[in-house]
Parts: structure tokens; C-alpha cells; sequence
DNA sequence: GTTTGTGCAAAGCATTTGCAGCTGG
DNA sequence: CCAGCTGCAAATGCTTTGCACAAAC
């Protein structure tokens, strides 16, 4: 809980530092962004920030979201099927799991393809200025 | 010009094998994708189209890559901004290179990466069923 | 002749935007 | 106060679909 405040807290000086307004319905969105493990889409989200500020509409989502990104406070991912998802940034970049048959992300992190890819890159005369590694699996009996 | 006949001729039996009609709009589709180096997008695949078989609607486009895509003939891309790109498949399994500035894709394909993938997925309890690298890069100067 | 494909226009879906009113600083 | 938000509803962009007609086999 208090890691949970501490987070919202950045969350809400980051939008201070943009010189953007500290609104109910931007404290409500933090709030559930801070507190969510899973990454939830922007119709999941409107509905979790719907219960702690009622008047939370779609769009104020979706304008709320695209400010954080801009702000790198949150990230927004395009997986496969539906809408975008979205997870609050954290200090370590890390790439996806997908579990097709649940729907369910894991995170995981390796710095050997992460060289790989620079390598591959800067043969074919070419920077990596970032990318997208998603792979979509089935649990192991 | 013979190998692209091929491609076409191919084609063609493969939507026969799948006990579909060859319709001109087909044919007309199937040529412009053998004979595409670049990965299309679907508006852009019907504007080709058309200059073969005036009469194709986007809508086939849209329905006869589905069916394509179904048949293993042609792959479905979906890169960052914009909408699906097209290609037909080969061989070799392959990842892309996305030039940020000119939209540009260039193939790659490494077989460490695709290892250590696996293995990755392996050790959290997963089989990868199909995955998604994207290099989203910059020309070196 | 059936059955399947086609064009057209309308519908879907996720997301964005114009506008008149509300509200934070 | 007044710029910056907000909800609402309408608009967007890509893709799919319902339907009556056309054309494969």
C-alpha cells in the first residue's frame, strides 16, 4: 500500500512536472495503473477508475493514456487480437510472454538477444531505436 | 518472368487443393503478390490488382488474403502504425527490420535468437507456438 | 443448375476529435 | 477568472459482413 501511494504519488508530480492539470479522473486512472499486475486495455481500465470516480469517461481514458505514454509514465502495447494494453513503466525493460490459450503476459528480460539484435541491426548499417519481441505460447503439459 | 509464372502456377493449385474457385479477381491478386519484393499493405495490393482485373473490390482483397492467410499461402504483418502488410511466404523463416524513416522492410533471420527464445519460454513452462521480432531502426550515418 | 464468389454499401471495433460546458490553480 | 479538462456524440481508419447478382464447375 505504501509502495502502492508512493507510485501514484510519482505518477501524479509527473503530470505536475508536464505543467498538466491533477483532475479527479487523471488521480482515479493513476490510482488503478499504480495497482494493476496484470495489463489491462483501455475498456478494463475505464471500468476499475469508473468505481473510484464515476464520472471517468472512454475518451478521458484514452486522452489520459496517450499523455502518460508521451510522458514514458506508462507503456502501451499492441499484441495480437484487440486493443492496445498497457502496464506502468518500470526501471527494466523487459519483453512479453503471451499465453494464447489464457490471454495471460509474463515478462522476461535477456540481454543476450537484446545484443543479438543490435549486432544484426548495425551488420545490415541500421540503429535499433526500439522493438518488439512477443512470443505467443502454450504451457507445457 | 518463368519463376513468377511458378509462384502464380502455385498458387492457384493451392487454392484448387483447398477446393476454392479460381476467380479472375484471384488470379489477378495472386499475380501481384508473386510478383511483390516490398510487404503491401491491403489498399495498396488492390490498387495493383486493379490494373490487372479492373473489377476487384477491396472487400475480395481483403477476403482472399484471409483465405490466403488460412492456406499458409501469404503471411498477415501487422508493424507498428498503419494498417496490415503482406507477404507471400517462403522458405525460410524469417524477422524484419523496420526502417522508422522510409517505412522500408528488411528481412532477417537469426537462429540464436530463435534459440534462446526457446529456451526461455522452455524455462518458464511454455512451448512457443509462433512468435513477433520487429527491429524498429535508423540508418546509421 | 447449384454452390460459391463478388461488388456495393452498411456495419464493426478500437481509438480520436469537435464542441459546449465544467473546473482546477 | 481563464486556460485547460471533460463528457458526449459524431468521426475516423481499417477491416468485415449482409445481400442480391454474377460466374465457376
Amino acid at each position: 500500500m505504501g509502495d502502492e501511494s508512493d507510485r501514484t504519488g510519482k505518477m501524479t508530480a509527473a503530470l505536475r512536472k508536464a505543467g498538466i492539470r491533477v483532475t479527479r479522473q487523471r488521480i482515479a486512472l493513476l490510482a488503478v495503473l499504480a495497482e494493476a499486475v496484470d495489463h489491462p486495455d483501455a475498456v478494463e481500465l475505464h471500468e476499475r477508475a469508473k468505481r473510484l470516480e464515476p464520472t471517468v469517461s472512454l475518451a478521458t481514458v484514452y486522452r489520459t493514456l496517450s499523455v502518460l505514454e508521451e510522458e514514458g509514465v506508462v507503456h502501451r502495447h499492441s499484441f495480437q487480437g484487440g486493443g492496445a494494453r498497457f502496464e506502468t513503466t518500470h526501471e527494466d525493460h523487459h519483453d512479453h510472454i503471451l499465453d494464447i490459450d489464457t490471454g495471460e503476459v509474463i515478462e522476461f528480460q535477456s540481454n543476450k538477444i537484446e545484443q543479438l539484435q543490435e549486432e544484426i541491426a548495425r551488420e545490415l548499417g541500421y540503429d535499433v531505436v526500439h522493438h518488439r519481441l512477443e512470443l505467443y505460447c502454450r504451457k507445457k503439459l
